[in-house]
RNA sequence: GGGGCGGUAGCUCAGUUGGGAGAGCGCUGCGUUCGCAAUGCAGAGGUCGAGGGUUCGACUCCCUUCCGCUCCA
């Protein structure tokens, strides 16, 4: 039986039991923070079994994609483990239970209609006081009992071993089905789970019966198909093989099931297959969670592809076998498939060349070993460049073995458990939490949301919060102190979809809540402030009241957001789809996919088409409608966000239709001024937009000309000139520094005439004719060019050239001083020289110089007189001094050195100094004291030279 | 979220208790050559990622920050 069949029977089969079929969710469930990746079947239905929501049915029938990484190590070595499966499952909310559940999983494994397995090849296990299960199977079904194995809650619970270790919360007994095939071992098949309990603390008697049971069965899809097929591995199934194949031709190797390559060749299989369906959901690899994930996975294909041999991009080449084969019930996939076998291609090639990188690093351990004759490679050496440079232990592992060395992975392994612990755990998000929000909403279920229509109505406090516990009534503490609370309805917004929560207050008969700050838990809102008058009791008649312009920034940035969406896509292509958001008062965060930096002319016309669609004055309409019913009219959907059915729509004019739960202006017109402000990387294959609307997008925009006519009337130009003559200003110092360090002699570009404005290097002003005052957008242009150039933040611009232009006038300073001084010749200081036998020692005051134009005259003087021994020292502009001395090699010879002249008289001057020991500096603070430092250095070098 | 490494010329990188910013390749010019390859000589090219601190003096030490890479969760 194909694998295909073997789902869609499945699928029926429930459906015929009156079950609904839902597809698989998402791999990455983004809506569900206490997991990366879809574990299981179940995980789309957590608040369904624990009575969260409301049910509009209680049977349900799926086949699920899911990513399990806890078994990676296995994955090739074993018949049935792999990191991506599919998983068949059928889930009862509290309508049937363990009677049905058995009885039909036994009809669909055996009936001839069905699965028509002989009954003989299948046995049960069962948990070891569940008589129910073990009853049923025998009278029910008829198995005899040596076909029901009763095993222990490790085995035989869900989850395993919660009777005794926990964690608290629902949980129940589950019954393994087992097939037998002909020859070698049993394969547990399909797992049925009755969650029958809630489990609180710990033995004895922990455990409390629900009032209402679940089903949730799971039945893996490969290790069945792989039964049905006669086949001796998953990965030799219908679907399966196919890759495995498509990757040995790729690699240029021979499939063979019992080698090292045949492993390597699953393990590739299984893992391409996992990133295509990763990539497809727009999780590209990267540094942190399921970018992360993903990315490992990526590495540890390419890595086995690299141990067979290759050294270029292969991976990619398989995304069409991945498709090919899973087409069928992901359809999906063909429309993604360039771009994900682009995303691969490029984080391999991104691979390759950090494995190169890591190489230098491994063959200077290797030359480390070689010179003090070892042949271990030390395992913390090895995880250090696995932690720091990326190269897998295996690649090292090979490479030693390559030169005649052993491997420590004893080592290695410990030092990557010391990495992991220093590393510290993340934060650990239960399951199935309990608490006083959790009590609420078993008996509240939701709060009812009116904020779509007004911001302020009347309503009764359900809950109050407080701390960890439930209170009746709560009295206004003398301090603040932070409340929460739940009310039967509510125009406040929860915190969702990345739209924050609104502010406002709650005035009750002498009370009052000013609330902070709104969350939403499943589908009741969270009223978090403080209570800061008054006694609230549980009960009591409020008026909930919406900070009205706080809400109207946030519809204006909602909205905003979604036409930039639009025009993203529009100009960068449809990939550019939203990653995640954060709208806030007239502020929105956008991340998109997109694979490099939108340059400057396409943000120009994103922006563009974001203002022209705000000045069309398209109206904005919201409907609920049917799931599918959106998806057919278009609305962009967005992966990994879990939506209800039916389904709030937004739409904008006829350009844009999003399914959003957000609020919405009603004309696009109101969003007023939109500008966006940055434009940044956050991970490979995603950019981040921030952008201002309204009032915040204007303040904006008077701040920069407030700021760009600041730096125009500091550096005395038209505001649309200020970059230029930034450049101008930048290039100045640079050639006046210049100018200094080479004694303000030589031929610098305006030596001699120190130029009197930076500026005027700029030549004339091209000025546009002085008719049309500047735009907004050429004045943003040029602070935004001018505040690049000189490397600072945009508000910063004017700060930065007040400090050059000071810098400047300092520099001019001191070549004036240069320059007016006259710096000695070498030649007139030889004519001053002493002379002690054949040494030429110069010590003596150079005014004006500063220590670059010392050394230079030391040099020359080095080069005409060795041997010689010279000293020269200067008071600076800063009023510090600065001594270098420098001696001839043959001086040196004989012992005297640079380094100690300057560090015997430095310390006159009030300072230190050091050097090497033919040339030295120093430096000094009190200028009063040269002359004695001269009669110092004069004394010691005549010492040196008797 | 946490740990590690890195940012120096157009490129690849060196820079050793803190004391003259370097090499190779590339580039420009000149020479040897009929011409090219090759080669010799000369030259241009640097805000040492940014900001602050310590110091007489910071590419180097300390703090802050931006960016890239990498591992762990």
């Amino acid at each position: 039986m194909k694998t295909d069949e073997l789902r869609e029977k499945y699928l029926n089969f429930f459906q015929s039991k009156g079950h609904v079929r839902k597809p698989s969710d998402v791999l990455v469930p983004t809506w569900d923070p206490s997991v990366l990746f879809t574990p299981a079947g179940m995980n789309q239905f957590k608040d369904h079994f624990l009575g969260k929501v409301k049910l509009d049915f209680t049977r349900a029938t799926t086949c699920q994609k899911c990513l399990r990484t806890g078994d990676i190590d296995n994955v090739g070595r074993t018949a049935y483990h792999h990191t991506f499966f599919e998983m068949l499952g059928n889930f009862s909310f509290g309508d049937y239970f363990k009677r049905e559940a058995i009885n039909w999983a036994w009809e669909f494994l055996t009936r001839k209609e069905w699965l028509g397995i002989a009954p003989d090849r299948l046995s049960v296990t069962v948990y070891l006081d569940d008589d129910e299960a073990a009853e049923i199977w025998r009278k029910d079904i008829g198995l005899l009992p040596e076909r029901i194995e009763r095993m222990g809650e490790d085995d035989n619970f869900w989850p395993a071993g919660a009777p005794s270790h926990g964690p608290d919360g629902v949980c129940g007994p589950c019954s393994e089905i087992f097939y037998h095939p002909g020859h070698g071992k049993s394969v547990e098949i399909w797992n049925l789970v009755f969650t029958q309990f809630n489990r609180v603390g710990n033995p004895p008697k922990n455990l409390q019966p629900l009032p209402s049971k679940n089903i949730d069965t799971g039945m893996g899809l490969e290790r069945t198909a792989a039964q049905l097929q006669g086949v001796e591995t998953n990965f030799h199934i219908d679907i399966l093989q196919p890759i495995v194949l498509a990757a040995a031709d790729v690699c240029g190797v021979e499939y063979d099931p019992a080698n090292d390559h045949g492993r390597r060749l699953r393990r590739i299989t299984d893992h391409v297959r996992a990133c295509t369906f990763a990539v497809h959901e727009n999780v590209y690899p990267g540094p942190n969670k399921q970018k992360y994930v993903i990315r490992r996975l990526l590495r540890r294909a390419v890595l086995d592809g690299r141990l067979m041999g290759l050294r270029e991009p292969f991976l990619y080449r398989l995304v069409d076998a991945v498709v090919d084969t899973m087409k069928a019930p992901y359809p999906e996939l063909t429309q993604t498939a360039q771009r994900v076998a682009n995303v691969i291609k490029d984080e391999e090639t991104n691979f390759f060349g950090t494995i190169d990188a890591g190489l230098a690093h491994i063959e200077r351990v290797f030359a480390e070993m070689d010179s003090r004759g070892n042949a271990l490679v030390p395992g913390d050496d090895a995880a250090r460049i696995y932690q720091t440079h990326g190269v897998p232990p295996e690649l090292c592992e090979q490479l030693a073995v390559e030169r005649g060395f052993t491997f420590d992975w004893p080592g290695f392994r410990d030092a990557m458990k010391r990495h992991g612990d220093e590393s510290g755990g993340g934060d650990v998000v239960a399951v199935f939490k309990e608490g006083p929000i959790e009590s609420l909403k078993r008996s509240l279920k939701n709060t009812q949301f009116l904020g779509y229509e007004s911001t302020e109505t009347t309503a009764e406090i359900k809950g109050i919060v407080r701390g960890n516990s439930l209170c009746n009534e709560l009295q206004a503490p003398p301090v603040a102190d932070g409340v929460t609370v739940v009310l039967d309805r509510s125009p406040f917004y929860g915190e969702s979809g990345g739209q924050v929560g609104d502010q406002g207050e709650l005035v009750g008969d002498g009370f009052r809540i000013i609330v902070t700050d709104t969350q939403r838990d499943a589908e009741l809102i969270l009223h978090h402030g403080q209570l800061v008058s008054g006694t609230m009791r549980l009960g009591a008649k409020i008026t909930a009241r919406v900070d009205v312009g706080r809400r109207q920034a946030i519809r204006r940035a909602h909205s905003a957001t979604h036409i930039l969406h639009y025009a993203l896509q529009k100009n960068l292509g449809k990939h550019a789809q939203q990653q995640g958001s954060k709208v806030d008062g007239d502020w929105l965060r956008f991340d998109f996919t997109n694979m490099s930096a939108v340059d400057t002319a396409q943000l120009a016309r994103i922006e563009h088409d974001v203002r022209v669609h705000v000045a069309e004055r398209a109206a904005i309409r919201w409907e609920t409608v049917p799931l599918a019913e959106a998806r057919k009219a278009g609305a962009m959907m967005l992966f990994g966000e879990k939506y209800p059915d039916p389904v709030r729509m937004v739409s904008m004019g006829d350009f844009s239709r999003e399914l959003c739960g957000g609020t919405h202006l009603s004309n696009t017109a109101e969003v007023g001024s939109f500008e966006i402000i940055s434009e940044e990387g956050v991970s490979a294959g995603t950019r981040r937009i921030v952008a201002l609307t309204g009032a915040r997008a204007d303040e904006n925009a008077r701040q920069i000309e407030q700021t760009l006519a600041l730096c125009a009337q500091r550096l005395g130009v038209d505001s649309l000139r200020v970059p230029t003559a930034c450049r101008a200003l930048s290039q100045s110092v640079r050639d006046l520094k210049k100018q200094l360090a080479s004694g303000a002699k030589t031929n610098a570009p305006s030596a001699g005439t120190v130029p009197t404005t930076p500026v005027a290097a700029a030549g004339p002003a091209a000025m546009p004719s002085s008719s049309e005052p500047p735009t907004g957008e050429e004045l943003r242009d040029a602070l935004r060019e001018s505040a690049r150039f000189l490397n600072v933040p945009l508000f910063e611009t004017a700060a930065r050239i007040d400090v050059m232009l000071k810098e400047v006038d300092e520099l001019r300073a001191q070549i004036e001083q240069l320059s007016t001084a006259g710096v000695v010749s070498a030649e007139s200081l030889l004519e001053r020289a002493e002379r002690i036998g054949e040494t030429t020692i110069v010590v003596t005051e150079v005014p004006g110089a500063n220590a670059n134009v010392m050394r230079q005259l030391i040099d020359q003087l080095r080069r005409k007189a060795a041997p010689c021994a010279v000293f020269l020292a200067a008071t600076q502009p800063d009023g510090k001094l600065v001594l270098v001395a420098g001696v001839t090699p043959e001086l040196v010879a004989r012992g005297i050195s640079a380094g100690k002249w300057v560090g015997e008289v430095a310390p006159v001057v009030g300072g230190g100094g050091g050097g090497k020991p033919d040339l030295a500096q120093a430096g000094g603070k009190h200028p009063e004291k040269l002359p004695e430092a001269i009669q110092t250095a004069s004394r010691y070098i005549q010492a040196q030279c008797q």
